[in-house]
DNA sequence: TCCTCCGTTTAAACCGGTTTAAACAGAACT
DNA sequence: AGTTCTGTTTAAACCGGTTTAAACGGAGGA
């Protein structure tokens, strides 16, 4: 409970100036390597930390990154993608000294609203745009508040900022090309809302890749969340010519889907394939396991961390950094149709 | 991009001393009312905010609250429970201009580096205390760190901090009775590790329901993870006389065990019933519907947040609060035993 | 008229660092 | 010996608030 040591605590103790002790913290030239020496271990005696406040004020820098998430269920930071996904963001941070910041953004308000609390408070040095929508206008806004940010995949307009991608298409064609591959020819896709550039990403991988093969897409829109996942199975079960297999846009659509499959009466994946996106915890144990793409959120999240924290030390051109694809991970929910 | 207004810029508006302002904005008496007017007007004109980082300078105050989670899947922190409980949080912080902090401990790390963390860097007034543990050490160690914090459920040591409840032996109750009306007599539970008080908690009203009912209860030990789910569940279905319904202590688990008994041929619920815990997205979307148990951990998050920050003002004695029990949602997984 | 008292306001110190400009000492050069 | 240079070190200002002690000015009392 003894209060703790102060730079003036340990200036004293090495027998320094202030402004001595903040070089050798810094690793400044211009001091004496004796000096440096005795200034260090008297820290070290001391168990000196600089206070992360009073470097705050004085540097203007928050030390802290942020991250905005919406409480709306469509969006990727209701996923299991996204604990994995800070937890890679941590990893980086916690190396640095630096803090991760959440801002909740509550069902009635605008998702801006996140990023201008957090900008207003000076509570971060920098932000991650997760679930990046077309044309998105948090872009302009970041740039309007000076806030250094890193894209989650890439924007299709103007960008001042670096991204770190995860390319979603390969992963998607995989598991297209998988259903064609046993022998599916009516395959449907539930896709996930088109104002998402990684929604509308995978719908063009799916559609290209059946276009290849010579196949006719069938495509309902999902919203991400299980209720709407149920929803577009039954619009695609009831068609004239239901398709033999469905591929959704994320896992949370694609169990909901084979719930709503099973019971209507359908055994999968003998009456109808089913395959996921993400490969979420429980992709692997519901019955039959399900078919899914896996990608490497840890990984996501410590790129980004990394390519942020490069923008925010100055860096002047901070290159995108681009992700190895998701993998095809093969369960029991697909197979061949039956005759 | 011009530089953000000071309190020098607003007393000089004002023209009164910074002290003014400053007495002016906190609300102090001993302003003349013209005065606090003027100069409220004078910072309103500005658009002038105080500084987050001057002032945590100067009063040793962080502004913000912390929130430990371990990478460890067998804890809540990896539940669904926690974007609604973290929203709940962020409802109270954000009318209060605090901030949220996430710290990650990762794998090989200890869960109270987490916390030394967060207390010697000063990020936070005050932490949440999920997961509680029995004789949880990390009590005593946020007490030898000066932390304040509230604990999410009751400790069963002595503890200087106030508790927020969400009490599970209701719920538990509720699944277990409803169990027995529908004629189970063989009723096994696949519990969560006994470390954790909630799952003792669970545990304990499991088997008091059954006595009370004289029954047997039978146990199995998962570790609150769909892939301990999948195992107890295994073990459970292989006895000479396996049960006719499993209460899992999570809903994790009992969407795992509902894949697996399906997997070993079983139809749920005609030759076995299933219940979960927790009410996840995918509980009334899996085929058959999960019965499971509703609690509200939006009013849990925004409880703690409340009562923690009654701490960290400085309240001398903070109250327990009591949170409603969580409700039974009956769906298609439980159903009376076949003859 | 002078003193006291009280409500109001302010100057200045402080929080704990960083940073700049100037002081200082010793060596090297005339 | 005096001057200049260079490598070290320091004093002091600064970041933007809060807080304390003292100054101030007008009203009321003697």
């Amino acid at each position: 409970m003894s209060k703790r040591p102060t730079i003036a605590d340990v200036a004293r103790r090495a027998g320094v100036s202030k402004g001595s002790v903040s070089f050798a913290l810094n690793g400044r030239p211009g001091l004496a390597q004796a000096t440096v020496d005795k200034i260090l271990a008297a820290a070290d005696e001391l168990g000196w930390r600089p206070s992360n406040r009073a470097r705050s004020l004085s540097v203007s820098k928050a030390f802290a990154l942020g991250l905005v998430i919406t409480r709306d269920p469509a969006v990727l930071s209701s996923d299991p993608f996204f604990p994995a996904f800070i937890a890679g963001v941590e990893s980086v941070l916690s190396t640095r000294g630096q803090a991760l910041v959440l801002q909740v953004v509550m069902a009635g308000e605008s998702e801006q609203d996140g990023y201008r609390r957090l900008a207003r408070d000076g509570r971060v040095d920098g932000v991650f745009l997760s679930d990046l929508r077309h044309d998105d206008p948090r872009i302009d806004l970041l740039v309007e508040l000076g806030l250094p940010a890193v894209t989650l995949n890439r924007p299709d307009g103007e960008s001042p900022f670096p991204a770190v991608i995860l390319d979603d298409r390969p992963g998607t064609r995989a598991v297209v090309e998988h259903l064609i591959e046993l022998g599916h020819t009516r395959i449907a896709q539930v896709a996930g809302p088109p104002a998402f550039v990684h929604a509308t990403a995978r719908t063009t991988a799916f559609v290209e890749t059946l276009a290849a093969a010579g196949l006719e897409p069938l495509t309902e829109t999902g919203d991400f969340t299980a209720a709407g996942g149920i929803e577009a199975t039954r619009r695609l079960l009831a068609l004239p010519k239901p398709p033999t297999a469905i591929f959704y846009a994320n896992d949370r659509m694609a169990i909901a889907g084979l719930g709503a499959a099973q019971a209507s009466g359908l055994t999968v994946p003998d009456d109808l394939s089913i395959a996921g996106f993400d490969d979420s915890e429980l992709a692997e144990y519901v019955h039959p396991g399900l078919t899914t793409v896996r990608a490497d959120p840890f990984a996501f999240g410590e790129a980004a961390a990394l390519t942020l924290n490069q923008l925010v030390d100055g860096a002047a051109d901070v290159p995108d950094t681009e992700l190895p694809p998701a993998q095809l991970i093969v369960r029991g929910s697909t197979a061949s149709p039956a005759v």
